[in-house]
DNA sequence: TTACCTTTGAAGATA
DNA sequence: TATCTTCAAAGGTAA
């Protein structure tokens, strides 16, 4: 908490109460020769690819770790085998410095412009021209016309600014670069933004950028038709495609939170958008100031229109009727953590970085750069969760996660284990090695079969490359690996019939950025469950003594 | 059309 | 208390 608190610059002041999630951070000291290390990297994809090139083939030579290597616990083994898909961790070790490199995130708030606008299609697909820049944001962002229905939430009063809004999830449907609201600058003491920097100009060009309604709050949708006439310059986490996250009630705003105010044209843009029956006047989840929160998602956005009228009478309800209607109530979806935050944000990076389109392989990747993060950038994603969090418990005290747990029968751990049996009648798709071996990604890596990411010793396999000292993360979740118990369960059973596999067609091909191998614990589990179809993935004697040392704690979990 | 895949983290459920 | 399960985003893929 102390380097964090460091990193952050203000110190104290946290309204929020510490970052526990940061501790883990704490004993871990080597954060500023991570910094250093990526700090010289640079998000031009050229030149990240030539300088992919030059330092692949100087790690072919040398095999000597990179910097972020050299942080690695010693105890973290490394592979012989390398993996084609290496690449993308090196382009991340390229990028993370790039895209954290000075303006991303300093200090907050800080926005992403995209370059001369945005980067995306007018059908949500991301143009050539991808590049971002940061724009150091004033607080709050929203512009609020006078007159409007709305509050003023440019209010430059200290009242306002003190207000935490985070506002950082977007809709599907909203502009790609919608803005991130950030949250008070108290946090990570962002200071003043410079008056050139002013969320109405350009820093690119410097034309005054006229307000618009797509740059309220992310936490509110617009049409994807309006979305699509309006390009919106500012973006952070934001997604690329989706669908509405967020949806806005006709009853307007009477919000205490200043980002969540819109302005007259949005207020035209939501009500043309929801239809009284898609956002009920008095819905579930609604904040009691009447605010809906981003997270709210009407459930017909996703599901087929039904009747606008709803049978408020709750007397002797069918089972179907009962279903109906709770697929009417608004769906109120959690907060994001720090890492959807994360991802929300870089995916569009990795995806303009590589041909790679299925968000599978990307978020393998983006899990990788993750790991990769120094311990202060990640500790903003932390930071911005944790807001999101505190202010999506503001908005709906009474929501819980449990309320978006699917209805259905509990199936308790137990019986699950019991039926684990049956797991393989149930598997699904195997799910091992989701990124392409062959050519994962528009990268001159896979041309000399050397992997750039790839470590010079086996024992990576038992820890990717891209993971730095154990973090919280891995420490709180070290089973994370596949979450699913169906993954789960495949990997016990497939797992070892693919890397053997994979081990005997290849030599190099097994790859750290297999979710099998990503993480050292999971994979460690898969090596146990396994044991006799890993003789060419153990990496070492020593790296196999630590991990029979570990419980064996999932072998079989069956499917739904 | 729907679920899966894949990632991490948070929260709820369960043993 | 520890472990397990579910869900959050995303979009291609497969059934």
């Amino acid at each position: 908490s102390n380097l964090v608190g460091a990193g952050r610059g203000s110190g104290g002041g946290d309204d929020l109460g510490a970052p526990d999630e940061l501790i883990p951070f704490q004993d871990e000291g080597d954060e500023q020769d991570k910094g250093a290390g990526r700090g010289s990297a640079h998000g031009d994809l050229d030149e990240l690819k030539s300088s992919l090139v030059n330092e692949s083939e100087n790690r072919s030579g040398s095999a000597s770790g990179s910097d972020s290597e050299a942080e690695r616990p010693p105890q973290q083994p490394r592979e012989s085998f390398q993996k084609p898909r290496d690449y993308l961790a090196e382009v991340r070790r390229q990028q993370d410095g790039g895209f954290f490199k000075g303006p991303p995130y300093p200090s907050y708030p800080f926005l992403m412009i995209p370059e001369l606008g945005s980067p995306y299609l007018p059908n949500g697909a991301l143009s050539p021209g991808g590049a971002r820049t940061y724009l150091q944001m004033k607080w709050p962002l929203l512009d609020v016309p006078a007159g409007a229905t709305l509050k003023d939430t440019r209010s430059p009063s200290p009242a306002h600014l003190s207000n935490k809004v985070p506002v950082v999830q977007h809709p599907h449907h909203m502009h790609p670069l919608t803005p991130l609201i950030t949250y008070s600058n108290d946090h990570f003491s962002p200071g003043s933004p410079p008056s050139h920097l002013s969320p109405e100009i350009d820093p690119k060009t410097g034309i005054p950028r006229p307000p618009h309604p797509s740059e309220l709050s992310p936490y509110y949708p617009l049409s994807p038709g309006a979305i699509g006439q309006i390009p919106h310059p500012l973006g952070w986490l934001v997604p690329q495609q989706g669908q509405p996250v967020y949806s806005i009630p006709p009853g307007g705003f009477r919000h205490p939170y200043p980002a969540l105010a819109m302005n007259a044209s949005m207020s035209s843009l939501m009500s043309s958008r929801f239809s009284p029956h898609m956002v009920p006047p008095s819905a579930h989840g609604l904040h009691p100031s009447g605010i809906p929160h981003p997270t709210i998602v009407s459930p017909i956005v996703k599901q087929e229109p039904t009747q606008p009228s709803m049978s408020p009478g709750g007397n002797s309800k069918s089972p179907i009727t009962v279903k109906k209607e709770e697929e009417k109530k608004p769906h109120i979806k959690k907060p994001l953590n720090a890492f959807m935050l994360y991802m929300k944000e870089m995916r569009a990076k990795v995806v303009a970085e590589c041909t790679l389109k299925e968000s599978a392989a990307i978020n393998q990747i983006l899990g990788r750069r993750w790991h990769s993060l120094s311990r202060e950038e990640q500790a903003k994603y932390y930071e911005l969760a944790r807001k999101e969090r505190q202010l999506h418990s503001q908005l709906y005290p009474t929501w819980s996660a449990r309320d978006n747990y699917r209805k259905r029968e509990k199936q308790p751990q137990q019986q699950i284990q019991e039926t684990g049996n049956s797991v393989a009648s149930k598997s699904k798709k195997l799910c091992v090695q989701y990124l392409p071996t062959e050519k994962p990604c528009d990268s001159p890596a896979s041309s000399h079969g050397s992997m750039l990411d790839s470590p010079a010793t086996p024992s990576t396999a038992l820890a990717s490359p891209a993971a730095p000292a154990a973090t919280h993360s891995e420490q709180a979740q070290p089973l994370s690996l596949t979450t699913k118990p169906e993954a789960r369960a495949q990997l016990s059973l497939h797992s070892a019939a693919f890397l053997s596999s994979k081990a005997a067609s290849s030599s190099s091909s097994l790859t750290s950025q297999s979710p099998l191998l990503s993480r050292p614990i999971p994979f460690t589990t898969a090596l146990l469950t396994s044991p006799p179809s890993f003789p060419t993935a153990i990496p070492s004697q020593a790296a196999l003594a630590v991990l029979q040392a570990q419980p064996l704690s999932l072998v079989t979990k069956p499917a739904e």
